[in-house]
DNA sequence: ATAATATATCATCATGTACTGATATGATGA
DNA sequence: TCATCATATCAGTACATGATGATATATTAT
């Protein structure tokens, strides 16, 4: 019965790229890949609603992908560890290679 | 209005890691990091049905994550490509460090 | 203190998605 | 051919999840 790595850890990991798996989240992961920025800046440059991005923002703070420094009345988000962008980065490559298949895929959305 | 990358590409990154965002696709794929392997060895490894397994071996094929090769009665599966393997390590080493806060985010279930 | 701006929270609704069980297909051997 | 084993497909159901709009909180300036 040859059964596999700790389950509780599966689902982390699944959880976990789930952080990873909306569009609104990617878009603001990759916006911040050029540095920290304010909410509002983020609004601008995704050209999503504020209430759509500070509730991910919050999502991704609480996942600890990002994290947030006030700053007056602003306040400044960054990713929060090198390897979030490497993750980005290399699944980038990785699309690179099966970009046609993920597209034509049925099983997802 | 300084727009970000290309939507396109947003939405297909996404749709990438959420072929990654599930705890079934992620046991097969943890699975296969040991090597190829039949349906039913992934079956039992993973303690799924069978249809599941099945349905989420269709996903991960389709998306271009696995390769199938017809083996007698079998069909042997394996990652399709090394950087799928470095992206499950990737998230190993960052949940390493982010999986108090993911285990208790509650945007994502 | 009040107004104005920046950000966060919350409920609702509509859609996406996974699991299951039943069944179909394909391959091998008798 | 027929039986058997391995795998794939499909429909139905239940649940998860994102977007939106309304509202709340927090910070600064007047």
């Amino acid at each position: 019965m040859l059964l596999n790595a700790n389950p509780t850890s599966i689902a982390l990991q699944a959880k976990l790229f789930r952080g990873f798996a909306d569009p609104s989240r990617l878009s603001i992961m990759e916006t911040l890949r050029d540095g920290e920025m304010t909410v509002s800046e983020i609004v601008e440059a995704t050209g999503h609603s504020q209430s759509n991005i500070s509730n991910h923002l919050a999502c991704l703070r609480d996942c600890g992908l990002v994290t947030a420094e006030q700053d007056g009345r602003y306040v400044r988000y960054r990713l929060s560890d090198p390897r979030v962008e490497e993750l980005l980065a290399l699944a980038d490559e990785l699309l690179a290679d099966v970009a046609r298949g993920v597209y034509e895929c049925i099983h997802l959305k």
